[in-house]
DNA sequence: ATTAGCACTCAAACTTTAGGAGTGCTAACA
DNA sequence: TGTTAGCACTCCTAAAGTTTGAGTGCTAAT
C-alpha cells in the first residue's frame, strides 16, 4: 500500500519527467529508456542527464526497472502521483464519447447490463455495477386479493415505487368481508412504517387482531422482510472481463484465472463496492492502484469506482477495472459520463421499476 | 460435421481396440500409442498388431495423429462413436453425487443459478441453464388498486402463478367504484385467455366499453403482453466459465476468448439451448461433439444438454461443456442426477414463482 | 551542471543439440 | 494368413548455447 504522506517532493524537471514517462508507459506498455525519453522531451536534454534523473526517482520510489538493461516503469507510488496529479487537472470539456448512449429501457436490471456493457466495450476495460439501493425504505401500500379458490397474492408497495408481491395458499376458503378487513388492517397498521420501526410490538399488535388469520399475516411480514432485505444485498453486474486477458500483464495463466472467477463469482466484487461506497472523494469517483483495492485477486489491477446517484434517495456503484497502466485519463471522463447519462437517463423518470421476486 | 450414417462398421478387436483408445486419451489428454495399447489390453496382443489396427482405424476417419511420430487421438467421429456407445450402455446404477443437494430456496432464480454453480464445480466443466418456459400461458387474474393520488397498480396473475405488476400514473384522479368497474370489466373479458386469443375483437370490445380510461387499459394490456414475451425470451444462468481454460486444448489464448466471451455475452448461448430444445432424444439428454452444436467459438469443445421438467408444462434445459476429451460418463450422470433433483424439488412446490417485471 | 563515451548487463529471439516416443515397413514365424 | 520382432525413420520437446540490442552506470571532459 502507498503510504500518500511518504511521497518525496518533486522539482519542476522530475516531475516533467516522472510525468512523460508514466504517461508513455501507459501508451505502450514497454519499459521506457532514457533515450526515449531524451527525444520526448522538449527541453534538449541528453539521455546521460535523464538517465540520472531517473536513478534520483527510482531511489525516492517513483520508479523501478524490471532488470538491469531495461528501461524504468512506475511503481505503485508513481502511479498514484501520476493519478492525483491528473485529478486535479480541473474538469476539462468532456469530449462527447463515441456512442455513450442508454436507450431507455422499462427495467432498472436491463439498463443497468447496457450501462456495463457500454462501458466495457468503450473503456476496453472490465467494468460492474450494482444495483442501486436505499437507505430508508418504508411501506407504502399493501393489498390482498383473492385470485383463485384459496389462494392469495399479496400486493406490496415499497418506498420509491418499488413493488413485491407474494403467493399465499390457504387450507380453507375466505371471504372477501374477512379479506377487507385484513387489508384495512395491515395497511392501518403497517403504511409509512420502516424496517426499524416494524418491530415485536407493533406485530404483536396485529396479530391479535387478526383473530385467526395469523398465518396470512406472518406471509406478508416476511413478504415485507423479503423486500426489504433484498433491497440490501445490492446485485452486481459486470461486463468485459474477457477485456483484461488482452493485457498481457494480467494474461499469465494463474493471474488470469483469478481474476475472471472473480468475475464469475462476484461476490468479492459485491464486498469492495460495498466498501467503496463509504469513502468517496467529493465528486463521488476514486481511484484504487494495486492492492490499495483490498482485493486479492486484483492486485496488479486498478479500480476506478464512481458513484451514481438516481436522486430519490437511491445511489449505486460502477467500476471500472484494468490493468494498472489503464489510460486513467480516459477512464475518468467515461465515467464522469456515465454519471451524467445515468443521471438525466432516470431523471426524467419518475417511476422506477426494480427487479422482483 | 459428423456423418453418422457413414460409420464404418467395426469388428470386436477394432471396437475394443478403440473404445480403449478414447478412454485412455479422455483421462490422460496425450495422444496414445501401440505400446501403451498392448499393455492395457487383456488380450495378449503385441504393439506391432495394435499399430496395424490403429492404422486401420486412422484410415477408417475414427483415429487421428498429431503427427508422424506421436501417438493417435480420436477424431470427432471417434468421440461420436464412443458417446454413441455409453449412451446405450444401459442406466446404470447412478452413484450418489458427492453433495448435490440443492437447497430449497424462494426463488427460481436463486435455484437455477445454484443448480448450474453445483454442476460447475463438480464436473469441472462450464455449465448452463434456461430458465424454465411455458408454452401455453392464460391470464388468470387482474386487479388494479389505488395505492397514491393517481398512481394505480396493476396486479396481473398468469397460469403457473407466475404474477406480474405494472404501476400506472394517472393524468387525474379516479374513483373506487370505477375502479370496481374497471376490474369487473378487464376480468370477465381477459380471464382464460391466451395470447393468441386477446386479439383486435377483444381489445376492441374492451375498450368500448372502458369509457374513457383507454389509457389504463393499454397499459394494462402492455403489462399482459410483457409478460406473455417475458416467458419467451428466456434467461440463461452460467457457472464455471473460467474452468474451460484448465484445459489446455482450449487455453490457447484466441480460443479462451472466444470461449469466455460467448459465455460473458450468453446470446450465442441462448440461441443454441433454444435450437437444442428441438431435437431431443427419448430422456432429453444429447452430445453434441464439436461443430455439431453449430457455435462457432465451441469448434473445439463437447455440449451435453438435457431437459429438465417441472411438471405443469413448464420445462428448461441445461447444458455442460467442457473440452471433446471431457469425462462423458461421469457428465451423462451428473446430468441425469441433476434432472431428478429438480424434478423433485419442484414436485413437492404446488407453487413456482418467476423473476418478473 | 551537463554530456559524450564506453564497458557491462540481461532479456528475448534464434539456433543447435540430444533424447525419446512412436510410427511404418519388412521379413520371419506359427 | 494373421501375428510379431526388429529396425530405420520422423518429429516433437527440452535443454543448452548464441546472438542481438536496448539500456544502464560510471568516468572523464566540457
Amino acid at each position: 500500500m502507498v503510504d500518500v504522506s511518504n511521497m518525496p517532493p518533486l522539482d519542476d524537471r522530475k516531475h516533467k519527467i516522472l510525468m512523460l514517462l508514466i504517461q508513455n508507459y501507459l501508451e505502450t506498455g514497454e519499459p521506457v529508456g532514457s533515450r526515449t525519453l531524451s527525444k520526448l522531451l522538449t527541453d534538449n536534454l541528453s539521455s546521460a542527464t535523464i538517465r540520472n534523473e531517473m536513478a534520483d526517482l527510482e531511489e525516492m520510489g517513483y520508479l523501478t526497472s524490471p532488470h538491469t538493461s531495461a528501461g524504468r516503469i512506475p511503481t505503485d507510488m508513481g502511479y498514484r502521483f501520476y493519478v492525483n496529479e491528473i485529478m486535479n487537472e480541473h474538469d476539462k470539456k468532456i469530449e462527447s464519447m463515441e456512442e455513450f448512449v442508454i436507450e431507455k429501457t422499462e427495467k432498472m436490471e436491463k439498463v443497468l447490463q447496457q450501462v456495463v456493457k457500454t462501458l466495457a466495450v468503450n473503456t476496453n476495460y472490465a467494468t460492474m455495477i450494482t444495483t442501486p439501493s436505499t437507505n430508508k425504505n418504508r411501506v407504502k401500500f399493501i393489498q390482498l386479493s383473492l385470485f383463485e379458490e384459496c389462494k392469495l397474492v399479496a400486493l406490496i408497495v415499497m418506498d420509491g415505487n418499488i413493488v413485491k408481491n407474494k403467493v399465499i395458499e390457504l387450507n380453507e376458503g375466505i371471504d372477501q368481508e374477512t379479506i377487507l378487513k385484513l387489508n384495512l388492517l395491515l395497511n392501518t397498521t403497517l403504511n409509512g412504517l420502516s424496517k426499524e420501526e416494524i418491530n415485536l410490538g407493533v406485530i404483536a399488535r396485529m396479530k391479535e387482531q387478526s383473530e385467526g388469520y395469523q398465518e396470512i399475516v406472518n406471509n406478508v411480514l416476511d413478504a415485507i422482510a423479503e423486500a426489504f432485505t433484498e433491497d440490501e444485498d445490492l446485485e452486481v453486474y459486470t461486463s468485459g472481463a474477457t477485456n483484461l486477458i488482452k493485457y498481457p500483464e494480467l494474461a499469465d495463466k494463474d493471474n488470469a484465472e483469478k481474476l475472471l472467477l472473480a468475475f464469475e463469482d462476484k461476490s468479492e466484487l459485491r464486498e469492495f463496492l460495498e466498501e467503496a461506497k463509504e469513502d468517496v472523494s467529493e465528486d463521488g469517483i476514486r481511484v484504487y492502484i494495486g492492492d490499495e483495492s483490498n482485493v486479492s485477486s486484483m492486485q496488479d489491477c486498478s479500480v476506478v469506482t464512481a458513484t451514481y446517484d438516481l436522486g430519490n434517495g437511491m445511489s449505486g456503484h460502477i467500476g471500472i477495472v484494468g490493468p494498472k497502466r489503464m489510460d486513467y485519463k480516459s477512464v475518468l471522463e467515461s465515467l464522469k459520463n456515465i454519471k451524467e447519462q445515468l443521471d438525466s437517463t432516470f431523471k426524467g423518470e419518475k417511476r422506477i421499476e426494480k427487479k422482483k421476486n
